[in-house]
DNA sequence: AACACGAACGGAAACGTTTCCATCCCTACC
DNA sequence: GGTAGGGATGGAAACGTTTCCGTTCGTGTT
């Protein structure tokens, strides 16, 4: 079926009956060539079922059209769908992306150590992933360009959300239904420097001193981001003397975590507490969790888009902020006192 | 910092006093080249902040060092877990991972069509990914190895569980616990050509009928992949005018849907029905769903290091099977009418 | 002392495009 | 009718490596 050899552009050229440049040019789509003439050009093409070679492609352009993304954790849904998003847009765009997979500390120094994708891409898109200085540093030796998505980061554009605000909309929405012992569990990444989450943190504080609540410092816990960890952090929450009406968990995974503990522990979800996350994560729908939704796979859209514009010359966007949105489920509801109450 | 230019091998060549031919050998750790030439050239190198230009490279030397991942669902953890699993023992390897999302029909059609990754890669793994013919027939033309993962595959070399046992494992734990009406949620990727999950399917019908126990056709029903979707498979289970006191489901997701439409209506599980899933999604521990275990990031690194030993030119082993692992928790029990004879 | 041999190295031809520049020819305008 | 201008094309120089050969030189053998 396929012979032996991948033909090059010299046998479309000849069977065309051309030089090579006005092959090179027809098969570009450049400007200069005769219809007919380009006509001929792929028809020979396709006969000889030729595809451009694209290192020598790029060898000749300086240009790889290509973009690295690197990403902390595939197998999490928060990252695999904005990468989702991402090579989406960068495929329709005609760009290949090249996946690098850049999990913990070691990882970490390995890459911005060898630069594995140092020449091999026209930019790269780190999806939440902070960045810090000396890394920064070394990014700038690759001469390309970077965005940020899903974690606020100053120096290059970036996509996100607002993180303060989602954390302010969960906990507003405890607040109203009437709850005034409310614990937070923060979910911090253990591998990443830390500060992407401080937001949502901030607006734990914010809320509690605007509805003139005060802190319990004993009501706050911070676990390493996961599930395990948000049901141990119940757990500690459940060994107070005065356990939390309501939990406001940074997100999904860690209140499903907490939600276990709960229920082991034989109190009832949300008479006894309510539980809110973050994220919207797909599962939430499916255990009836209320949580505030970050609409995750279109931030990885726009920073395809932004990084499509950067390398077609346009200026694009230096940066958005995507909104947020409650969704209330079955998991918050208002507390045993002021049920009685009412 | 950086000074303007990329420096290539010649400046290279040029600062350690040898010739171009050198340090090519020199840096590639090619025999032939005197170790204190050697450490003079990788000293220039470093000086020079100097990288090889891919590029050129593999224009040379004919080869890519990059391998394709096809994927067809990003964003659930299935893939997205094998993904990972796949990225870590190819980028290892020194491999670069060129990711293709092919969702749709329309995706599809348009990959094999184009064949985007066609004299890009050295290698491409498809990912639960059933090829039909005229689309092994357009893999050919690419004329590089291809490899299966998470989904059986006859032509190439693959990596996945043994569906039926899985299955069987499930069916056979409702069955030890006294049930004798277990309906089957079927689920099925409408993107793909259906037959990969036959296996799930033949385990219910065998473990039935080993047990000596009758198919009822109302039983079982079939639905697109999904967690919404399992829970309207389940409200139509609940429809029926004796409704089943077990259910077996394809995957943990649509596990989880059929336990949001248990509860709505008001019954509990495991007391009122069981529920089992397979896979044993990260979420099934968190909300204790009894399932089958099966390792998928270790089938994805088993996939990557068929390839790498493919391309390394010694004979890989041509496809593994790996085992499933029945894991109780909280959503099975016996059937009510049984614990009532106990 | 002549010779063979191997290690270290350099020259230069690939690898397969893109693109600058020059050439040719045809049309339109004066 | 001559010439300017522009569209279509071809020649050939990049792009930056790898690798095949050939050369040189030092060492060990007879």
């Amino acid at each position: 079926m396929s012979n032996g050899r991948q033909s090059s552009m010299a046998d479309v050229a000849q069977r065309a009956g051309v030089s090579m440049a006005t092959a090179s040019r027809a098969l570009n789509g450049s400007p200069g060539v005769a219809e007919t003439t380009r006509e001929r050009v792929f028809l020979a093409a396709q006969e000889l079922a030729y595809v451009v070679s694209p290192e020598a492609s790029r060898l000749a352009r300086g240009t790889t059209r290509r973009v690295a993304v690197v990403v902390p954790h595939i197998s999490r849904w928060f990252f695999a769908a904005m990468l989702e998003g991402v090579e989406g847009v960068l495929r329709e765009a005609g760009l290949d992306v090249l996946l690098y997979h850049v999990g913990d500390c070691e990882d970490r120094r390995d890459f911005f150590d060898r630069l594995p994708a140092r020449r091999k891409v026209d930019a790269v898109v780190v999806l939440a992933f902070p960045v810090d200085e000396h890394e920064q540093r070394r990014f700038q030796l690759m001469g390309v360009d970077i965005v940020a998505a899903g974690g606020q980061h100053a120096t290059y554009p970036y996509v996100c959300i607002d993180d303060e605000q989602a954390g302010r909309q969960a906990m507003d929405h405890l607040l109203f239904l009437g709850h005034e012992r409310i614990a937070m569990i923060a979910a911090v990444d253990p591998d990443q420097p830390a500060a992407l989450q401080q937001g949502r943190s901030d607006a734990y504080y914010a809320a509690l001193g605007d509805a003139g609540l005060p802190v319990d410092g004993q009501l706050v816990v911070t676990v390493d981001w996961g599930g395990a960890e948000g049901a141990t952090a119940m757990d500690r929450l459940l060994s107070l003397r005065n356990p939390p009406t309501a939990v406001y968990a940074h997100s999904d995974e860690v209140a499903l975590g907490a939600i276990r503990s709960l229920r082991r522990a034989g109190l009832s979800v949300p008479e006894d507490v309510s539980v809110i996350g973050i994220d919207d994560h797909p599962v939430a729908e499916l255990v009836d969790l209320t949580t505030v939704r970050q609409p995750v796979e279109v931030q990885g859209e726009i920073a395809g888009r932004i990084v499509v514009d950067l390398l077609s010359g346009q200026a694009a966007q230096k940066s958005v902020t995507v909104p947020t949105q409650l969704v209330v489920r079955g998991t918050t509801a208002p507390p045993r006192g002021a049920r009685q109450r009412a």
